[in-house]
RNA sequence: GCUCAAGUGGCGGAAUUGGUAGACGCGCUGGAUUCAAAAUCCAGUUUCUUCGGAAGUGUGGGUUCGAUUCCCACCUUGAGUACCA
């Protein structure tokens, strides 16, 4: 009897489903182990095999988990919020949460209800499914997908993954983005205590405010709030005390300037942007300030930084996060603006404006700057500020007022593409106004340059060109004086920036000090002086949280006098509206501004009319929609609950002291900022509020590599015959394939030769070819390369012509210059997508090999975290090693295994293997065990080992790589349960045990025979007996050996 | 520019408390089986070689009895990040 993958596979994947083999329990005795998928984003376009790398990897782990008896949770679900699916609702009218349901549910067979639900017969849409019934949207149409939708599900079921399916979530499920709004309300009712350092309640921050006022309160909040007592707070109008509370609550209302992407029509987050465009898109990004939900990530910045030490994650990921926090510990100076006439007009006006932070009686202009060398003060030789910054329209001098003007507007039309893609041009302009130095009193000269950013720091720095060289370059440019406060440094070619060199010259007090005591020095003095202190600057800014647009969570949010209220957690969810379009409105407002249904009755506490809106009971409801973010920062926890028990709260508390944390994560690197960052902050604030108890979510993060595709190259020259005279085209544009060498000759050469022409000629008809020899016709003879379908091509990358002529209809007529009788393509290494036309399906790889192959192969290919391409010949070798693994156990004339004593050698085999394998989950080296496992395969088979003793534990190790093909003989070899509930064998040394070694006898180093001997033979006889050798008298060729090392157990190498 | 990772046969890759480089698989070559093909099985496959051997893990140097592994410099590739004061 032959392997039968296919029919195995079915039968134990149903099996799995029926018996809900990897349901996981809440209450169980034994020890708990949390394997986690990053959750796809469910894309129309379906999986290829790149997609369910990490998903192998996790399910070997977390099989090889219950194995070593744990109870494990390894769930699955959908981010299923998310923009392809709007955007494709904006083309076609067809309902997001139709194409999301169709994506992952498949709309492939009359079964499917999703088919009877939404789908005729011919693969139109149903009407009521579409909102804009005027446009004919069909299923099997190329502009929807590749014709048919197999659905997400169905594709991760072929592949015979362990997940407990009971605990699906699905991001846009009312029932799931109800808690989402819960927690969004949460952070809305908190603040951020500097004291207790974590996030109370807001009602301790009205209280404190009620008893002692804002003076003693230490909270991480907007800049510039006004100091008030508890009687000015409790005189305060409701509405007034809504405002102060807002900048203090871990989610706020701002008018922030943002990232705008007018193609997309919403904001982005940092993250989201690429190289100055949308890392969607890749369309151009603007700033613009607009009024934004955001959270207090900052609030977070120090925990997010120290917490990385706590977590075992790769020393890149961890750099990405330290790098995107960006903490860099410094001081702060306040420089005063030496006051001309002109400014003090100025003041008057805006000591006129209340809580203007930058103006005081006493100073009335100054400039905070933030440095991480304030002991290099005695260099400042000028300032700069950003463009944007505030004081620069009021300290400028009406002699330069054109200058700084002109440069202003300048820098504003360069986009901060531009700016960033250019930053060796040095630009700036003087403001004619002076700075007094805090210790030295002199004047410092004010410059705005766009070097200086103004979303970092202060938006000014104080320039030392003597220490930095963006500030040195500057100095040069425009010739300002580079005071050199080092000892013993040349600094007329570069600014000198080694903190560790530092010696301070020049500088009065500090003079003679290292970098070390000078900036403790500097900030002392600075504190005396009431002009600066130490301070820690963080690059993470606050994370906007509002998107314009459809498709994602509504916020549980209604305006009062512009003031926003939440909606009480009993009336959650707050359903995403329906609307006609999924656009902006005319007026520019978010899809929602659509919606008909959209306003909050108070009075009944349910989402009514925008009719009935009288801003007495009825007020109109948020239009912004939540971050893609949001609902994967917290779904780890909602898989902690079975399905059954949800409803009272996001997970129970037993839930979630049992689950606690995700032992093991998997997932690609691109959400190193993103995701993994916001889901750590989170975490950390629920902590805070008491609502979970672990600090961190994900304990262990390993981010799999890209599966590359490898594309399939033709060459060609597309040739031309005109007549020169009639300018008559003879021959338009046929096509010859050439060979890569011929390809790369012809490139290389240029038009220095005739190879073209030559290559071409000889499928030329004669009548034409004579004339064009007698220039009376002229040939042209362009060349070029396009991809070709990698199905069209075999493992010796032999090019199917017949099948390529059918798929490309210009070439049907087209010549192949062929070698050997075949035409073989060229091959690139290149990420796997559609347009390079070298996808490969899992499912066709599951048809044609069974999914146990494509589980070996995807792990044989190499190690997990590695970037490695997919080539479909390679198959073979893992699926040969699963027939041979088959035949080991079932011969033809049924079951070859016995209950007969097992040999020396296959305990050996089996116990070796045991030992390797292990270890290798343990280290996540998936490649090296698929490896040991055909080695053990091999040596059983060439044993002729059919013992139960042996052949029963090897398919328990073989089982979370190869499941369904472990369960089929598992089951044959008379068990009645699932293979998954074995215990992984036990390694037992005795079985490794040697009487002998095999010496690698070297020379200098080099190995040059072996040796066998005995292993319990003394250093001094081994020596002897080597010596003695035939062998090592003809390798020293009478030379003396000057020393022998003898390592017992190991080598003998003779120095001589 | 900076940070990190990595350079090993025709290809994917294996080997690190420093101890037999190239496991395992693909591909290739030859053979068996077959009317033939597929499938299967067997042998070979780093390079050079006077068939005794010799060289060899990006390049150059160093430490060591011994280096793919450790150290220094350089080159190349990939990833991340970027005027962060």
């Amino acid at each position: 009897m032959s392997y039968h993958f296919n029919e195995i596979e079915k039968k134990w994947q149903n099996y799995w489903a029926d018996n809900q083999t990897f349901k996981a329990e809440n209450n169980s005795d034994k020890p708990k182990y949390y394997v986690l998928d990053m959750f796809p984003y469910p894309s129309g376009a379906g999986l290829h095999v790149g997609h369910p790398l990490g998903y192998i990897a996790s399910d070997i782990y977390a099989r090889y988990k219950r194995h070593k008896g744990f109870n494990v949770l390894h769930p699955q679900g959908y981010d299923s919020f998310g923009l392809p699916a709007e955007q494709y609702a904006i083309q076609t009218g067809l309902h997001p949460k139709i194409t999301t349901e169709i994506n992952i549910d498949g709309c492939l067979s009359n079964e499917n209800k999703i088919l009877e639900k939404y789908v005729n017969e011919d693969g139109s849409i149903k009407n009521e499914a579409l909102i804009d019934k005027n446009i004919p949207v069909n299923i099997k149409d190329d502009n929807y997908q590749d014709n048919i939708i197999k659905g997400y599900r169905k594709q991760l079921d072929k592949i015979g993954f362990s997940f407990d399916w009971s605990r699906e979530v699905r991001t846009s499920n009312p029932e799931y983005y109800k808690w989402t709004q819960w927690i969004f309300i949460q952070l809305f009712e908190s603040w951020y205590n500097n004291d207790s350092n974590k996030a109370e309640p807001i009602e301790t921050l009205i209280s404190k405010f009620a008893s002692e006022g804002n003076t003693k309160v230490n909270a991480v909040c907007d800049d510039a709030i006004a100091e008030f007592s508890a009687e000015d707070w409790n005189g305060f109008s409701s509405e007034q005390q809504q405002e102060i509370l807002l900048k203090y609550r871990l989610t706020y209302l701002a008018e922030t300037e943002v990232n705008w992407c007018p193609a997309l029509g919403t904001v982005l987050a940092n993250d989201e942007i690429v190289n100055g465009v949308s890392e969607r898109g890749g369309h151009p990004v603007i700033r613009k300030k607009m009024t934004q939900w955001s959270m207090r990530i900052s609030a977070y910045a120090e925990r997010l930084l120290q917490g990385l030490d706590t977590i075992d994650w790769t020393d890149s990921l961890k750099e990405s996060q330290r790098n995107w926090i960006g903490k860099s510990v410094g001081a702060s100076v306040t420089f005063n603006v030496n006051m001309t006439s002109e400014m003090l007009k100025h003041v008057q006006h805006d000591l006129s404006e209340p809580h203007s932070e930058l103006v005081s009686e006493s100073h009335p202009y100054k400039i905070e700057v933030f440095t991480t060398r304030p002991d290099t003060i005695y260099g400042v030789s000028f300032m700069t500020l950003a463009p944007e910054h505030e004081l620069v329209s009021k300290i400028t001098t009406e002699a330069q007022k054109a200058d700084v003007d002109a440069y202003i507007e300048a820098t504003a039309k360069r986009s901060e593409r531009d700016r960033m893609a250019d930053v060796k041009t040095i630009s700036g302009a003087f403001t004619g106004a002076y700075a007094e130095h805090p210790f030295t009193k002199e004047p410092i000269p004010i410059w705005i340059g766009d070097y200086v950013l103004a979303g970092y720091g202060t938006g000014a720095v104080m320039s030392v060109p003597c220490g930095d060289q963006r500030d040195y370059d500057f100095a040069k440019h425009f010739d300002i004086p580079i005071p050199n406060i080092f000892e013993g440094v040349d600094i007329s070619e570069e600014a000198f920036s080694d903190k560790e060199k530092t010696v301070i010259a020049n500088s009065d007090f500090l003079n003679g000090m290292n970098y070390k005591k000078a900036t403790k020095r500097a900030i002392y003095e600075l504190e005396q002086l009431g002009q600066g202190e130490g301070k820690t600057n963080y690059r993470l800014r606050d994370a906007v949280f509002s998107r314009q647009r459809y498709w994602g969570e509504p916020f549980p949010v209604y305006y009062v006098n512009g003031m926003p209220q939440m909606i009480e957690q009993k009336h959650l969810p707050i359903v995403l509206p329906e609307v006609e379009k999924y656009l902006p409105t005319e007026e520019g407002e978010p899809p929602l501004g659509r919606a008909d249904v959209w306003a909050w009755d108070t009075k009944n506490n349910k989402v009514v009319s925008n009719e009935l809106i009288d801003h007495e009971h009825v007020f109109p409801l948020e239009l912004n929609t939540m971050p893609g973010w949001a609902g994967s920062s917290w779904y780890f926890f909602r898989y902690m609950e079975e399905a059954a028990n949800r409803g009272e709260a996001f997970a129970s508390e037993d839930a979630l002291n049992y689950w606690e944390n995700v032992d093991l994560y998997i997932g690609g690197s691109e959400h190193a900022t993103g995701h993994l960052l916001y889901s750590r902050f989170w975490v950390k604030f629920m902590k805070d509020r008491g609502f979970v108890n672990v600090e961190e979510p994900f304990k262990k993060l390993i981010n799999q590599g890209m599966i590359l595709g490898t594309s399939a190259f033709v060459y060609y020259i597309f040739y031309s015959i005109i007549d020169q005279n009639t300018k008559e085209v003879l021959v338009n544009k046929k096509s010859v394939f050439i060979s890569r060498e011929s390809y790369d000759r012809i490139h290389s050469e240029g038009n220095k030769t005739n190879l073209a022409s030559d290559i071409v000629k000889p499928y030329i008809e004669k009548s034409l070819l004579n004339k064009i020899n007698k220039k009376e016709l002229h040939l042209m003879t362009p060349f070029s390369n396009s991809h070709v379908d990698v199905s069209f091509v075999n493992a010796s990358d032999e090019l199917d012509i017949e099948a390529f002529k059918n798929w490309r209809l210009e070439f049907k007529d087209a010549e192949f210059e062929l070698e050997d009788g075949v035409y073989k393509v060229g091959r690139e290494v290149e990420k796997m997508s559609k347009s390079k036309y070298n996808v490969v399906n899992p499912d066709a790889i599951c048809e044609q090999y069974g999914a146990d192959s494509l589980r070996l192969y995807e792990m044989f290919l190499g190690p997990l975290e590695q970037a490695k391409p997919w080539n479909t010949a390679g198959i073979t070798g893992v699926h040969g090693f699963l027939k041979k693994l088959w035949k080991l156990y079932v011969g033809d004339n049924g079951l070859n295994v016995s209950d007969t004593e097992p040999s020396k050698d296959s305990l050996k085999t089996l116990h070796k293997t045991i030992k390797k394998v292990e270890e290798d989950i343990e280290n996540f080296s998936f490649n090296t065990s698929v490896s040991t496992f055909m080695i053990a395969v091999n040596e059983l088979t060439a044993q002729k080992c059919t013992s139960k003793a042996i052949l029963e534990p090897l398919l328990i190790l073989i089982s979370p790589y190869a499941p369904h093909i472990a369960e089929e003989l598992w089951s044959r070899l008379g068990h009645t349960e699932s293979i998954s509930t074995a215990a992984f064998p036990k390694f037992e040394e005795k079985h490794l045990v040697e009487s002998s070694k095999n010496y690698p006898i070297s020379f200098n180093g080099k190995m040059r025979f072996t040796l066998e001997l005995p292993l319990d033979m003394t250093k001094e006889d081994i020596e002897k007996t080597v010596m003695a050798h035939e062998k090592t008298i003809a390798q020293l060729d009478g030379r003396e050996p000057k020393k022998v090392i003898v390592v017992p157990g190991k080598i003998v190498n003779i120095v001589g």
